[in-house]
DNA sequence: GGGCTATTTCGAGTATTATCGAATGAATGG
DNA sequence: CCATTCATTCGATAATACTCGAAATAGCCC
């Protein structure tokens, strides 16, 4: 991964805002979430959490599927993923410190 | 960790030039890096970087301490540790992915 | 097509941030 | 104490981003 796209996507989840909008995607799994569900939940106004759902897609954190009226977004895990993996490969690259390791143990 | 302080360690590394700062800083491994070496290595500003530092230190990723004259930067692994556990936890709370988990086989 | 619900786009106001040169502060060595 | 080196703070400018109401669009149902 590259550095611009990981920054991009590091940015994406760096509001609060954003950051909820996200977690409440991951937690609610792969079936996702319409988007009026997300503003129940948040209480965000429309226009703001559509502007932020754009932003998260535009990173690749983010997909949205219609169905019918109502567009389902979904956490993107593989990129999740991604992005960890670049942050732990900073970490462990010639650092050497445990980092990675506690987490695989945990 | 509380959202809000992941939003800011995410924001603190959400801009390509704070990310290639704290890169570097990790790359650096344990024994960090003053501020002048850095600076020599991204070719930034002294000012711009200072601020940028500024901003990573205040957010608990990076610490620093004083060597006579020089000020030696280094990045905090246990608070990139914390960071990667809360957003490994957000992926994996209910979602059931196999996210950390490939990350551990790996 | 008319009405209805779900969501985005537009537009504007406000606030935060990045950048960098110049000036200032901190610490050592003579 | 003066000169020197290392780094931060100041100040100003430009750019970017957040927020939200109003208007527009997308898709279904009758």
């Amino acid at each position: 991964m590259k550095l611009e796209q990981a920054a991009r996507q590091l940015e994406a989840l760096g509001k609060p805002t954003r950051l909820e909008v996200y977690r409440t995607l991951v937690r609610a799994g792969p079936n996702g979430l319409p988007v009026g569900r997300i503003q129940e939940r948040l209480g965000i106004p429309a226009s703001t959490l559509s502007h932020h759902l754009h932003r998260l897609i535009l990173t690749g954190l983010v997909t949205q599927e219609r169905q019918a009226t109502t567009l389902i977004c979904r956490a993107n895990f593989p990129a999740m993923n991604e992005l960890l993996g670049f942050l732990a490969d900073q970490c462990c690259a010639d650092a050497g410190c445990g980092a990675a390791a506690d987490e695989a143990a945990a």
